[in-house]
DNA sequence: TGACAAAATAACAAAATTGTTATATAATAG
DNA sequence: CTATTATATAACAATTTTGTTATTTTGTCA
């Protein structure tokens, strides 16, 4: 029998807010664009309803990988890593300078 | 005595088109976010006024590593630098899944 | 044309990111 | 509480990107 509950975004935020970096950097008005990616995954994997092992399925990575790309710590993403995860679910990456 | 004068958009743009790839990744609807990136690279420097080699002096990087970064056929961009060059230039680097 | 400035290309070591495995912590259902 | 699922953390080799130097091509202006 599948389970197809996943944590709900309130849940999350609640989490993430015990992670003194992740309230720090929301704090800021300009705020990171490091935590802002993390954001931006999760809620793309939210969106399509998929827990961390399956949407790493889908990207051919093991679940460890799209773990880390949603940490609030994490700093490594490169354009390429975001555009095959964007192709994958049918979405355009778009980068900009505001 | 200081040049200021640089080439335009629109010089750009033609010698730009010259190249095959370029013109490939232009004509698709769902166009590439790595000469997008070169693109706004370029507009930012071009707002800025720079040169290459001022515009890398400022980053503290040479004239080659810009040079590299507004090519339309590189794929090595990371958050990292494009957040560094955002900054320097008192920009917001904002990433989105559209 | 020649001299100079701007930009592009190439090559390589150093640094950073990715994929991976193992393991730990957290949440949920029973 | 226990079993199970979901997510997080750590460590390391393989791959990729960065910084760098050298060189080349392109454009501008006298």
């Amino acid at each position: 029998m599948k389970k197809i509950k996943l944590q709900s975004f309130e849940e999350w935020e609640k989490k993430k807010l015990k992670d003194p970096e992740f309230v720090k950097a929301c704090e800021e008005p300009d705020d990171d664009p490091f935590i802002e990616t993390a954001w931006q995954l999760l809620k793309l994997r939210e969106k399509m309803g998929l827990t961390q092992k399956e949407f790493a399925k889908k990207l051919h990575v093991p679940q460890e990988a799209i773990a880390r790309l949603e940490s609030p710590r994490y700093r490594g993403y490169s354009l390429q890593t975001l555009h095959k995860i964007a192709s994958t679910f049918d979405k355009k990456l778009q980068i900009r300078f505001i």
